[in-house]
RNA sequence: GACCCUGUGGCGGAAUUGGCAGACGCAUCGGACUUAAAAUCCGAGAUCCGGAAACGGGUGUGUGGGUUCGAUUCCCACCGGGGUCACCA
């Protein structure tokens, strides 16, 4: 047996051994060692895309977390449903494919077995058995079949919309993967185009998802981007009727109350009502508006600080709040591209005394401002301009110039006033209350082939024909030539064999030959989790309701809002389905921070790659070729920067229990922290002399004597130890890993201080707490010991209470918020004790002063204030 | 531009949520062990002033104000870093 601690030796074995005896496989109800009685916990990591990259430092970092968590509630009584899988559909394996011509599949399984392989030598104690992956046959079944319900219910349906169209990609996009015009994956340029694709109708949950979100207990931050993202509000639709015309422009606003004050009309310059209402005079200069609108980038379209841009239809429209012929009524009717025509009815009134936009844009064109407001700003200057319509106002003031013959809304607050705004336009047929949201349906539909096909049939008469449940999954055809077409025709139009098919009255179909996009398989994963096996139900109702919801779900903020957003969607068809008993499916939510890196920076500010910068001297760095001083930054890793670390390279030089324990030392999960390879070693060090406490240096000796056999503790080191216990207790449940691990390397050194004293019995226990985190070392020194079982399931380590308090405490004196003294009085002495025994050892310092107050915070301090 | 998060030694970070600022780790310095070095172990360590010294006193959590007996913590304004949304009517 080796003396030394050897992480190369150790942690392979003990790999081994968890996969041979299934340590960590998990109990379903109906499986023969069940037991009901146990409390259930589910803790579940956002699951990888398998890159043909491998895992990065990034990975472990969530991953530890969530394993200290599944290894310790396993140890505290807990069945414990703790699965990894693969998120393996996507377009990374599909452009390798194109340009090497390795089958997706191929490559996919490749990088599956890597990954499995580098996530294995980290100790993660995942339920293997319960493997997956998104690209499965067996589990698109279930994907498939999710879609034809949502097919059945009406949430699935086919659109003419105009998509996002990447040429290089050869695909359409979902708005959420183009960012400023460009693709997300590539940053390729990308055009709108109208074109035929499958929808899913998440707007039919646009106010459950937003509901909903309360109860959960998330990060506030991603519940506000959700908030954000379905961007309820609240308003009114109101109806304006053009003069010469037989149509009415709809328009929606959430200040109704400022209807008073509108004085001319914007229409998106895509309006369908355009054409119609502009006048011969106006046509070319519209038609030259319209085109210019249309060739701009989105990204010059949404910059805010251009120019106000706009033409005037030639039409009037007339403000419903005034009779015909008074001249208020008239408001000139615009185009503009500052309007949208996707949100809303893609048309304003513009008022420009009460909004930003709208003033700029009658200032740009010399528009009327009619005043509402009378506003009380605390500045008198301000409130003139604000009377008189020179500066726009928002916020609550009183309403002036907004009366009719039977409305006057002067004295009415801001919600009172939007209500008469509406209740007038409603009783008259020319409005009504209206909630709008700013999400919109989802572009569901890819032009790819590495993805789940749609189990939908095409049949001659032009209807649509959902292929029987039974003949699901519909698979993949095997193919070897996936270039797009670049003609907006999938690749699968291609496989001409497999497009062909017989609806359900004999008659030949045609497949379809769009694909899923990548988020349908993570939808729904975590609940196959629960029973990946099953061949007749996507989950069995009782497992579902023993296992569900997700109690601790851990991942990046990138998947704050489409992934969380699309899976809640899918969850709560599945509910109204009655597939599963809650309405949400992740309880709990956390975020990890990233794991950054050093570079180096010069003077002009230029990012310097690491192996261009030299430490000269403590904390100076010099560029190595040109000498000049560099400063040290924080930034992501990447391999320009050359400042990637590589997980299976700090497995070789420290072994995976430093890897976990560095990750989780190196500052609050939540927080972004730069990884410092220096730091790496102080961890390894701790783990070494806890190797120390147990297998001593001197040759011929496996073990400690003193741990041999029981022997009496030492009081001092039996009090740390429960305190330490008790510290990694709590932090555990509050994710606080670093302080957890800070709290066991104080009782390491204090244990080695006192090496002889230590007893078996606290070794064990001390093991026990070490064990989430440090695996492979514990379980062999647990080992070594002889003590009964696998460390990683012997049971929690428990705290005396009265091993907590101390019978003396330590005040802190003050006089005047300033340490004058220090004073030991015993545990729960009354405050008049203490204040006598504080008097007297600051007695120097309140000789000739009177005091004025005490104040005593038991078990902190005393505070004396004097005059 | 709006909203959210964040700012503590040379570095990563801690502080029971209003009560001894700097736990723990890295780096640094000193000591022990060693022929020597590495490794290991023990110890020092915010800063300024006075003192040979143990010690005493002042200052200190981005900046400026405020609340409080007491502020890293709460409030206001500003500055720097990160994130999200970005003409959403």
């Amino acid at each position: 047996m080796s003396k030394s601690y050897d992480p190369q030796e150790i942690e392979p074995r003990w790999q081994a051994r968890w996969d041979e005896q299934q340590t960590f496989r998990a109990r379903n109800p109906g499986d023969p060692d069940f037991d009901p009685d146990q409390p259930k916990y589910y803790v579940l990591d956002m699951f990888p895309y398998p890159s043909g990259a491998g895992l990065h430092v990034g990975h472990p970092e969530g991953y530890t977390a969530t394993d200290i968590l599944a290894r310790a509630r396993r140890k505290q009584g807990f069945n414990v449903l703790h699965p990894m899988g693969w998120d393996a559909f996507g377009l990374p394996a599909e452009q390798y494919a194109i340009q090497t011509g390795t089958h997706p599949n191929v490559s996919t399984n490749a990088n599956i077995d890597n990954f499995r392989r580098q996530l294995k030598a980290l100790g993660f104690s995942y339920d293997w058995s319960r493997e997956l992956s998104t690209t499965h046959p067996r589990y698109v079944r279930w994907t498939q079949w999710i879609f034809a319900r949502l097919y059945e219910r009406g949430l699935a349906y086919l659109a003419e919309v105009p998509v996002w169209w990447c040429e290089q990609l050869g695909t359409v996009l979902a708005n959420e993967e183009v960012i400023d015009g460009r693709s997300e994956r590539g940053d390729f340029p990308c055009v709108r185009r109208p074109l035929k694709q499958w929808m899913l109708r998440i707007t039919a949950y646009a106010q459950r998802l937003l509901d909903d979100l309360d109860g959960l207990d998330w990060p506030e931050s991603v519940k506000t981007m959700q908030r954000e993202w379905i961007g309820r509000s609240e308003g009114a639709e109101a109806e304006f009727d053009v003069v010469g015309h037989e149509v009415r422009i709809r328009v929606f606003t959430t200040r109704p109350d400022t209807l008073f004050g509108a004085s001319f009309m914007v229409l998106a310059p895509e309006h369908p009502l355009v054409a119609q209402i502009t006048t011969d005079a106006q046509r070319q200069a519209v038609a030259d508006y319209q085109a210019q609108a249309a060739a701009k980038s989105e990204l010059d379209r949404t910059d805010l600080a251009k120019e106000m841009t706009g033409v005037w239809t030639g039409a009037y429209a007339l403000n419903p709040l005034y009779p015909e012929d008074d001249p208020r009524a008239r408001l000139p009717v615009w185009i503009a591209d500052y309007v949208i025509v996707t949100y809303g009815t893609g048309a304003i009134m513009a008022v420009p005394a009460g909004d930003e936009r709208d003033a700029r844009f009658a200032g740009v064109f010399g528009l009327p401002i009619p005043p509402i407001f009378a506003a009380d700003t605390g500045d008198p200057e301000r409130d003139a301009r604000i009377r008189s319509g020179a500066e726009c106002w928002s916020g609550p003031a009183d309403y002036i110039h907004s009366s009719n013959d039977d409305l006057d809304l002067a004295g009415m607050d801001l919600a009172a006033a939007k209500q008469a705004v509406t209740g007038w336009l409603e009783a008259r047929g020319r409005g009504a209350a209206k909630v709008t949201y700013r999400l919109r349906d989802w572009l569901f539909s890819r032009q790819r082939y590495w993805g789940e096909p749609f189990p939908v049939l095409h049949c001659e008469d032009g209807s649509i024909e959902l292929v029987p449940d039974d003949q699901l999954p519909v698979e993949l055809p095997a193919m070897s030539e996936f270039a797009p077409s670049g003609k907006a025709e999938p690749p699968l139009a291609k496989a001409t064999e497999w497009l062909r098919a017989t609806d359900s009255a004999g008659r030949p179909a045609r497949r379809e030959t769009n694909t899923m996009p990548n988020w349908a398989g993570s939808c729904w994963y975590y609940l196959r989790f629960m029973d990946p096996r099953n061949e007749t139900a996507l989950v069995a109702p009782e497992v579902e309701r023993y296992w569900g919801p997700v109690d601790l779900y851990i991942g990046g903020t990138e998947h704050a809002v489409l992934h969380l957003l699309y899976a809640r969607f899918w969850h709560k068809v599945l509910f109204d389905l009655g597939v599963v008993s809650t309405t949400e499916p992740f309880q709990k939510l956390y975020n990890q921070g990233m794991i950054l890196s050093f570079a180096y920076q010069d003077a002009r500010g230029a990012t310097v790659a690491v192996d261009q910068a030299e430490e000269v001297a403590d904390g100076e760095f010099r560029h190595k070729d040109s000498g000049e001083p560099l400063t040290r930054v924080v930034a992501k890793m990447s391999k320009t920067l050359k400042n990637v670390v590589n997980p299976d390279d700090v497995i070789h030089n420290f072994g995976a229990d430093t890897l976990r324990l560095y990750e989780m030392y190196m500052g609050p999960l939540a927080d972004p922290k730069p990884w410092n390879t220096k730091d790496v070693a102080g961890v390894h060090r701790f783990l070494n002399r806890v190797w120390r406490l147990v297998v001593p240096k001197e040759e011929g000796v496996d073990l400690r004597p003193n741990l041999r056999t029981e022997q009496a503790a030492d009081p001092a080191l039996e009090r740390l130890l429960h305190r330490t216990v008790h510290k990694v207790t709590g932090d555990i449940d509050k994710l606080a890993f670093n302080t957890a691990i800070a709290a066991m390397i104080v009782w390491v050194n204090e244990a080695t201080k006192a090496q002889d004293a230590l007893s078996r019995s606290q070794i064990a226990r001390f093991l026990g707490v070490l064990n989430p985190f440090a695996p492979h070392l514990t379980e062999e020194l647990w080992s070594r010991l002889g003590l009964p079982g696998d460390a990683s399931l012997a049971v929690w380590p428990e705290v005396d209470p009265a091993q907590l308090v101390d019978d003396d405490v330590e005040l802190v004196v003050q006089v005047l918020g300033k340490l004058r003294g220090r004073i030991v009085v015993p545990n729960g002495s009354a405050d008049a004790d203490v204040l006598a025994a504080a008097r007297e050892a600051v007695a120097e310092h309140l000789t000739g002063k009177t005091i004025v107050k005490e104040i005593v915070v038991p078990g902190r301090l005393v505070n004396f204030v004097v005059k």
